[in-house]
DNA sequence: CGGCCTGTGAAAATCCGGTGAACGCGTTTT
DNA sequence: AAAACGCGTTCACCGGATTTTCACAGGCCG
């Protein structure tokens, strides 16, 4: 549900192999299915995997050489929603346990009928049935804002915040489990599509973003909570002037409430530690 | 850093084979690696998989006879959370893509290594939970306390104990086995990640920091129990000024109570050694 | 009784996240 | 084509939150 790169039937995956007539007779097959794929070089970074948007990568160790296990375990780690499917022309048992356990989601043997490269690669990419794509059943209202995903954005009193991609998203990711604590990694993770590198600050500011421009348009109220050392939990609060006490929560004891109000242009910020 | 987010590396597997011999083989490897498993019955009703709780399923596809197909489309269609991987003698590559279309998530065919086996399931499993967002095991509830983990806080009476990352990584693992003596080395080396320095004491500051927080919001209780020389235990034990003699589980001799009263703005702090 | 071991308080050292702004980089405007 | 933008990423700084480290005091055990 998180990144919208829903397809149907068709999935697009990279390949990593030298084998000419292999490449050949199962690139036919992934045309006659209607995927898309691209053969890549062995050094591919996984920057560009990301960029590319695949579903799956095939590999052919015997392509990549002795760094196999390296950048399988590399690939893995820092793509975890990427299928990785490892075809080898031999291999030994301890060679296929070791790389499944490394990260691999399969390991075939070459030679090997392409219908079964498909329906393998294809097992290993089902799980990302989500529900209707982009027919989100109607805009989901919280607090004063509401979130409509036909256009990609949040509105306030029928009027646009003005979120970016990014920031619709990572709204999105956190209100779609309100009241939960989502780490940093994971938000990462879901938004981003990989890995977080450690020390990557981009969450913190994409949060700050999107809390200026909710608190924008909609002042009085508390969208977005930061729990030290973990990440972030959506609730939306009202906390304005207006109620002297309402909220009864006590997150944690002595909650220093600080709102910085400022309007130099620049918007306004209040962040509150829970 | 590595997360203590670590799964517990054991599972719980159902098998459907006949060959005694390879059920021998197989079931000495699953114990060896901790893992629970049982072998069922082929006309196993998919409800009873789900009380079972497996993660996986491992079928042979002879056991089933004919229906198999029909059964392994039962299954995968009711249970998409569950990892159903097909081990036959022998197949045909037309079997095999069916089976996977099927919904089957791997196929091997034997005579197989276990171990291959085993990596196999392991790597099905690991897809599986990264598609399906944890299944938070709802909070859990001991003595007054209540842990949730969709919050990275424990609460008594909906109040928030107001624990730091580390408090609650401290608390969780305690508290997740009742009862039991944890050594200190250990809880180090599962809380942090690494291994204790010798002469470390962070873990007894910690444990006081938890027990002053939970007796500050749950007074009258006792948590965490010292064991001296080894390491802390936690069980809930209402203590408080109530029961003038009810507690008889006596699990030392000499034991002393003495509380600490205090409130100068600090907290208040008790420990008991059992 | 004396040598470990653990409870306590607090100070010192780190870590974290909020902020504001500068940077690249394609795109769109002028 | 140059300049202006929109966006995502990175940096550096800072104050507050959290962890670690210390020095002692009180207990546990042989």
């Amino acid at each position: 549900m998180p990144s919208p790169t829903e397809q149907r039937g068709k999935l697009r995956v990279a390949i990593v192999d030298s084998d000419s007539s292999f490449l050949t007779v199962l690139g036919k097959r992934l045309e006659a299915a209607g995927w898309e794929y691209r053969v890549v070089a062995a050094g591919m970074p996984t920057e560009e995997l990301v960029a590319m948007k695949v579903s799956a990568l095939l590999i052919d160790p015997e392509t990549l050489g002795p760094r196999s296990w390296e950048f399988l375990e590399l690939v893995a780690g820092a793509l975890p929603d990427l299928g990785v499917i490892v075809c080898s022309s031999k291999s030994t048992v301890a060679q296929r346990v070791r790389g499944l356990r490394l990260g691999a989601d399969d390991w075939i043997n070459k030679p090997c009928h392409p219908e079964e490269v498909i329906a393998r690669i294809e097992s290993v990419v089902r799980r990302r049935r989500r529900s209707a794509p982009e027919s989100e059943a109607g805009p989901m209202v919280v607090g004063e804002v509401e979130i409509r995903g036909d256009r990609f954005q949040a509105f306030v009193a029928g009027q646009s915040v003005g979120l970016t991609r990014r920031e619709y998203e990572l709204l999105v990711l956190l209100a779609a489990s309100p009241g939960k604590v989502i780490e940093r990694e994971d938000i990462y993770h879901q938004v981003w599509g990989y890995a977080m590198a450690h020390g990557d600050r981009s969450v913190d500011v994409f949060i700050r973003k999107v809390r200026l421009k909710l608190q924008k348009y909609s002042p009085g109220w508390s969208y977005i909570h930061t729990h030290f050392g973990i990440g972030y939990r959506f609730d939306p609060e009202c906390v304005g002037g207006d109620e002297p006490r309402a909220n009864a929560e006590t997150e944690v004891a002595g909650t220093s409430r600080l709102q910085t109000e400022r309007l130099g242009e620049s918007l306004e910020a209040g962040a509150t530690t829970d």
